[in-house]
DNA sequence: GACAGTTACGCCCAACGTAAGCATA
DNA sequence: TATGCTTACGTTGGGCGTAACTGTC
């Protein structure tokens, strides 16, 4: 269980070729063909079938403890060389769309920070592989809840901000201008998916109770203007923060709802002591207000 | 970062001696002398300081990582492995003291089950890793809401159960039998910390939002009624779940407390797919009461 | 027959053990 | 001086590339 060998299992998987992974990879199509014998041999087990070159069932299971795996990894080198390195005279800061809001902005003019959005999921692993100094995610959860984040590496995780939340309406809905509306009177709505850019349906539903089984559209991008824009067409209902809704949508299409126990919630990812101009901007963001 | 190494260095950091780490893998002084170089070398960082043999800052850092990973890199063997092997006809079940209730005790009978009961923390490794089949976990959540657990492989994980919760106060304790006791105003009192056999005093603490620097007496095995006499000669307070407080103490050290939208939960873990003997116990489990 | 993965073979580097070196208590 | 880590060196095995082989479309 070489790294290197998973390595190449990975791209094997992903490429669906063993010369594909070969030429990826600066390997020679035959040293691709040992790796993968080796792992088979190792594990006694057949992790991909040739012609086509597909995942087995146990190929399938090895793929999904290879990523993390291989995140890790990068994480751990990562870390040590950042102790070892100089403190950066520039940040590298992954923000997830919705993490950005008036608190960063204001504590942003520090010179020589990078502002870098991100899709949710890839914060934590930017900052544990050394990608970006410092990372905001956002997500739902109950109030002065921490977030769930997959953990890729001993990160420090600081509360920076709870919010309320809207729901986006398109024009002329029903609901629109209600008051007192309420996030449980929406579970058989339709909603977008818009994991990347807004709040997954998957959180929603899980913070609902719904099985959540109903297809709607999906929006993979992260941009928000985008999924306020596919939202006001009618595709499908978007929660979101109060204040970014009330900053994107006209006022008569975000509507705040109630939810029981349930907040937007943005936290502050630091690699273990953050140094130099990451630590004076990490204080920034939660210090002040 | 060759796994073996990163072996080697845990267990040179772990036994403070390079020679002790040879005799332990079974490898000469001068190999692990290598391997420590080595991986010094690629990372380009000194991990342990020599004459006394300890780690560094980065090595401390690196050994952060190093357990889950090797962790990890365990886990996806053993789960190969357990997709290739034939279905045990003999089952191991890890549960920590407290996720022993009486849902396990009616669905047990099947015959050819082994409960091994595990410090609450180990219980994740010990399934990814194969060395269980199944494992019950028990801790504090909110209502329905799953528990916190280590990601250590992609586990399954199933609620069986929730609780109300139950302090254990020492005999002759000012607040015994007195009805209506919440656990919010036991915030200040001394607790035991049982990390493996109750409920962790970090959770308790996290839970009431109290910071928790009070010391307190720690236990660190996994027998329930050491805790309670611990508890009742007065060494602090112990928080239980209601059903187990009720069998293990006098009615009078058994006072159930109100918590806010605060329960003892346990949970399943199962391998992927768990086949066989596992997969109907892991039904009886789940599927009755 | 062409494409793609496998096998054979040779080279080279890397890992280990033996043994000598060297620093610290 | 003894203990324990390091370094030197020789051997061996493993990993990679070249090239010949084989199976499938």
């Amino acid at each position: 269980m070489d790294p290197h060998l998973l390595r190449t299992f990975v791209a094997v998987a992903r490429l669906g070729s063993f010369s594909g992974a070969a030429r990826d990879l600066g390997y020679t199509q035959s040293a691709v063909s040992q790796h993968i014998a080796a792992l088979e041999g190792d594990l006694r087990t057949e992790l991909l079938t040739r012609r086509p070159v597909a995942p087995t069932a146990a190929g399938a299971r090895l793929l999904e403890h290879a990523g993390p795996l291989l995140l890790r990894l990068d994480a751990a080198r990562a870390d040590v060389a950042r102790l070892a390195a100089a403190p950066p005279g520039r940040v590298i800061l992954a923000a997830s769309p919705l993490a950005v809001g008036p608190r960063l902005l204001a504590a942003l003019p520090a010179a020589g920070v990078t502002l870098r959005i991100t899709a949710r999921g890839d914060v934590p692993a930017a900052v544990a592989t050394g990608a970006c100094d410092l990372g905001l995610v956002d997500g739902l959860a109950a109030p002065s809840d921490p977030l769930r984040l997959p953990d890729v590496a001993p990160l420090t995780v600081t509360g920076v901000g709870e919010e309320e939340l809207a729901v986006l309406l398109p024009a002329g809905h029903p609901l629109a201008g209600r008051p007192g509306l309420r996030l449980a009177d929406l579970a058989d709505a339709r909603w977008l998916d818009a994991p990347d850019a807004g709040i997954p349906l998957a959180a929603v539903r899980a913070a609902l109770g719904t099985p959540g089984c109903a297809p709607s559209l999906r929006y993979d991008g992260t941009d928000l203007h985008t999924l306020c824009a596919l939202s006001a067409a009618g595709h499908g209902l978007t929660l979101l923060p109060r204040r970014v809704a009330a900053r994107l949508a006209p006022e008569a299409a975000a509507v705040p709802v109630a939810a029981p126990r349930l907040v937007h919630r943005t936290e502050l990812l630091t690699p273990g002591a953050p140094t130099g101009l990451a630590a004076t901007l990490a204080e920034r963001l939660t210090g002040g207000g």
